[in-house]
DNA sequence: GGGGTAAATACTTGCCT
DNA sequence: AGGCAAGTATTTACCCC
């Protein structure tokens, strides 16, 4: 992996800003521009706060100061080849980790027809056919090259199942390359460290997806899931933190229709909860409903227990206890 | 409906074989 | 890889206000 991912792993935290930004960027109608070393972008690095500098060639957006890849997934926008036949750094679809040779295959046609589209000489034709079969066992003789291969077809199926984003199916074949690279799976199943990329990349990346319902679409069992899941967190040391209750407070704010104030009070008492980490090791679901109920006493808005406790899946009593804990947390702050 | 207690159950973790 | 025990969190049942 480049010098770019390594300063990435550091910063496993601003997941999140890649997936917000990289739509803001690709919606982008700014006009091209001209220089070589890209561009000043407005915003500023999450991490020291330097400017950051919008390199198309290279399609990242990077801090002058830290050198933290804020985004990498930016469309090159340049001129195509088309445009400039003489331009031959920009040629062909451009690369992706999902697929095991980048996307940058080398196909020999299925067609028996040379470049002016006339029938090949049986001689020919044979020699053809020859090279296509050697180079169609080339493309995937090695066996580390045939399990990243399954794999990352695995992975795309499972993102299919689980309706995930391709940004997320993307940082999950990272995840899976990186875990090829140091051999993790060595003796073990490829489609549970498939899964367990997987379940890896959607917790950086803040997406509330459980271990059941990363399992449901593989084929491993929960317990061999489990031990991917531990052996790809040491062996990559990937820091994740514990589940992050906030994303399930807008959803549940949402599926109760309160109000924008209510909204932002719960956050505001969780953002207290979570500095304190009152959230390490209990139900998101269930400090996420107890964080919306704390936020509907301080608006006085009409919302029962019972009423939160339906949309997130979660008793009253886990409400109860967690609720005045919250508020204490928020009104007395580390 | 809100608030509570106690017991049952679920889940995690460490340890052992 | 599986079983067990201990600890913690959550749920259920039930009560009172």
């Amino acid at each position: 992996m480049s010098r770019r991912t390594t300063r990435r792993t550091e910063t496993h935290s601003h997941a999140k800003h890649q997936h917000s930004r990289s739509r803001a960027d690709e919606s982008s109608t700014e006009p091209r521009d001209a220089s070589e070393r890209g561009r000043i972008d407005r915003r500023h690095c999450p991490e020291c706060d330097g400017r950051l500098r919008t390199d198309r060639s290279r399609g990242e957006v990077a801090c002058e100061q830290c050198g933290l890849v804020v985004d990498e997934t930016i469309l090159d926008r340049r001129p195509s080849r088309q445009s400039d036949p003489t331009d031959c750094q920009r040629f062909g679809s451009p690369t992706t980790p999902q697929y095991h040779d980048d996307g940058l295959a080398t196909v020999i046609a299925a067609s028996d027809r040379d470049a002016q589209n006339k029938r090949l000489q049986p001689r020919k034709r044979r020699r053809v056919e020859r090279l296509r079969t050697w180079n169609r066992r080339f493309m995937t003789r090695q066996p580390a090259e045939r399990s990243l291969q399954f794999g990352l077809g695995e992975l795309g199926r499972m993102a299919a199942a689980l309706e995930l984003s391709d940004s997320l199916r993307e940082t999950a074949s990272v995840i899976f390359r990186q875990a090829q690279d140091a051999e993790v799976h060595l003796g073990r199943s490829v489609e549970a460290t498939v899964t367990a990329s997987l379940f890896a990349a959607a917790r950086q990346a803040g997406v509330p997806l459980t271990m059941d319902e990363v399992t449901a679409p593989s084929r491993v069992s929960r317990a061999a899931f489990e031990r991917a899941y531990r052996n790809l967190i040491t062996e990559l040391s990937l820091e994740i933190g514990p589940p992050d209750p906030s994303n399930h407070v807008t959803r549940f704010a949402s599926e109760l229709s309160v109000s924008e104030r209510v909204q932002r009070r719960a956050t505001a008492v969780l953002d207290a909860a979570k500095a304190q980490g009152y959230h390490v090791g209990k139900h998101p679901a269930g400090i996420a409903a107890s964080a919306i109920y704390a936020g509907c006493l301080l608006e006085d808005a009409d919302v029962t227990q019972a009423d939160i406790a339906a949309v997130a899946d979660i008793s009253t009593m886990t409400i109860r206890t967690h609720y005045q804990e919250l508020l204490d947390a928020w009104r007395d702050p580390a």
